[in-house]
DNA sequence: TAATATCCGTTTGGTAGCAAACGAAATCGG
DNA sequence: CCGATTTCGTTTGCTACCAAACGGATATTA
């Protein structure tokens, strides 16, 4: 009964119910998957406003600037996986990064329809800077949970993750 | 403990350490905020590319449909507000609606800076078909939970949006 | 009631995101 | 080998998304 605390969820959920008539509605899926989608959309937002906009940095940047850092020197493909973004967006995020001077495109010699981006020096100190107050935001933003609260949450949503993935 | 179930993210977890050198690093937000924003995309991207598709939808399309059918015509900047989303993209995003015929935008006599958004026939149709379909999308991405896991990620959530999302 | 301030939706200019088409490069089959 | 197929990253065309500038309309205040 613990989403009843939000009366517009309230509201919203009598007027579902009018709408639908007799048919059955699932409203503890609804509540959850859109509590997903409002907190990510919560959550993006926060930092860019904050951290991020000071490195002049969006989400998938910032994404993809940690991901190479973590990981080093990548081939695109493999960088578009681990960023979760489709290859032709991850061509314009990386063009974009470029710009900045914070990542530079290597072809490979052995396979020339290749090529493999790493990070540039300023990209690398910048990512050194950012990260630490990044996490800093994050534990902001969760900062109402408890640190069990915070493995169920994410242990929950792994669970989605899956779910939801595949296909 | 549950997360290092992900060997991605244990390697992950080993290499950010490193990074850092001794600087402390909050894994718990870091994993639950992570996990927020790819939960989110999975969800769009599986609705997208399933239920909203068959109707030409976005998820934002589909968002602004679902408000107009719970509260009825409603003003724009209000619209805005429920569909959580800046004025600007909801012109935006009406207007692709407005398109495909969903939607329709009727001035307001007595304040004529102000505009009023409403479903038309074939939006009222369509969202009365889409939206039982799009609960059962729902109940199947977050199949793996029960019920009052369900509940609990959604109250979770709710918390991290109160948190994250004022400012 | 005239000047000013505020309010509203749209437009603009930018990044992000996807699917599908594309072109160059490598690989495979015969 | 050489033609067909597959595999890369990029480009294209579209929607979405934001902040900030804009311009018309209403409110305020003096």
């Amino acid at each position: 009964m613990q989403n009843r605390a939000d009366p517009r969820l309230l509201d919203a959920e009598r007027l579902i119910q009018e709408r639908l008539g007799d048919r059955r509605l699932d409203f503890d899926s609804m509540l959850a998957v859109s509590n997903i989608y409002r907190a990510a959309t919560a959550v993006r937002r926060r930092a860019e406003k904050g951290v991020l906009s000071e490195f002049g940095l969006s989400w998938g940047g910032f994404t993809t600037l940690w991901v190479l850092w973590v990981w080093g020197e990548m081939q695109s493909a493999d960088l578009a996986d681990e960023c979760d973004l489709s290859k032709g967006t991850l061509t314009g995020v990386v063009k974009t990064l470029e710009k900045r001077g914070f990542v530079k495109r290597t072809p490979v010699a052995a396979d020339r329809r290749k090529v493999t981006v790493s990070l540039t020096g300023a990209g690398l100190e910048t990512i050194e800077q950012l990260f630490p107050r990044f996490n800093l935001y994050e534990g902001e933003m969760v900062g109402n949970l408890s640190t069990s609260e915070k493995q169920e949450l994410a242990e929950l949503l792994r669970r989605v993750i899956v779910t939801a993935g595949s296909t």
